[in-house]
DNA sequence: TCATAGGTCTACTCATTAGTAGATTGCTAA
DNA sequence: TTAGCAATCTACTAATGAGTAGACCTATGA
């Protein structure tokens, strides 16, 4: 069989990755819509429409629009999760890993899973999607708390309240989940390191 | 007319007085349920059955939905408004008239309509509210930006990016409208004085 | 060659909710 | 006493959108 031609016939392995691809093209669409309108005010149906499908090719990939969420939901956090054990392997002080993990986790606020993280509100999730969203997230939420005992324990963070400090920090690098613009001049990164920078030092002068 | 009998004949202020009571509980109603829901799922039929009336009434005092909506958005402003007013009537240095404001700005946060300011999201509006809440908000956030401005001027404040200073304060300090529970422990004033502690400090140790 | 599983569609149902028409009631003021 | 206004209601409409039933096609594999 000449090189150009590609056999339209499938095994069973190029089945699985396609429709695993579909299922991760109506993820993408979905999570940009949500990410535009917010979760209710967002419909599957425009999702459909968007990718040329019909409604039920839909809930023939995700069973209904909760576990569309959820499994943006469950990507966004994955990233921060992958952020985490980078950051674990690395050595430095409680400091240096702070920021490291600061850096990603501003990153990630800007990027579409990222931001669905942050813009869903537990309140959009029924009962049992709320504990599973608030249970990833406090995974996250205590692996900051962690770093920043470190930090305080090794001497290269101030003595704080850490819990207070997550807080803080997290609603802070939050912020461009709602205003940041994919097409203004500056990187996301660049954005990251900045705020970053701003948040270790505080505004007080230092003498 | 003896003293205990309240005559049920009202004169024209009074009428207005409490027609405006009635404005005023349909909107404190109305925007327990938008934080509690989200704009979109929060429904003005539900409102009226909490105050034991129908849905025309409220129709009546507000004309829809989006008017609902930008009352308790505007009255969310006002006290920011206000905050920024008695600080500008303070003198101190642009670092000390920052934190009194940012300590302002926090207790917002943890208030009803403070909160509604917050976790309203641009997109629920028409393109008409969108930009009356945008020019509110952009109100705030130009003041935070000239004491941040005033304060590197007079040597309070170390340099620093002024506009991303104020998203990175501001994102911090919206945190609680998010996480904060009128019914835990610490009261809304200890909490945003320590944010703000915090924030002013920064994480890196002062050597 | 035929049964089956995978994938997709059309055409619904059902529930919710924003918003309105129009009747009604009772107070106020002339 | 009555015209008229303020306030409220009942009973709708119209739109939207989640979710489903069931038909149908096509490739695969026995």
């Amino acid at each position: 069989m000449p090189d150009e031609i590609v056999s339209p016939f499938r095994t069973r392995d190029e089945r699985a990755y396609e429709r695993e691809q579909k299922r991760e093209a109506v993820l993408r669409v979905a999570v940009k819509q949500f990410n535009a309108k917010g979760f209710h005010a967002a419909s599957l149906d425009e999702v459909a429409t968007i990718l040329k499908i019909s409604k039920p090719t839909i809930y023939y990939y995700l069973g209904n629009k909760e576990k569309v969420l959820i499994e943006c939901l469950i990507r966004g956090m994955e990233l921060l999760r992958a952020a985490a054990t980078d950051v674990e392997a690395q050595s430095g002080s409680g400091f240096d890993r702070l920021r490291a993990f600061l850096v990603r986790f501003a990153e990630n606020s800007m990027e579409d899973f990222g931001r669905c993280v942050i813009r869903t509100n537990e309140d959009a999730l029924s009962k049992d999607g709320a504990r599973q969203f608030r249970a990833l997230k406090a995974e996250t939420n205590d692996f900051m708390q962690s770093l920043i005992e470190d930090g305080i324990a090794d001497g290269s963070i101030a003595p704080t309240d850490a819990k207070l400090a997550a807080f803080a920090l997290a609603g802070a690098l939050n912020g461009p989940a709602n205003w940041y613009d994919p097409n203004g001049p500056r990187p996301p990164a660049e954005i990251a390191r900045d705020m970053v920078d701003f948040l270790t030092e505080g505004f007080r002068p230092r003498t």
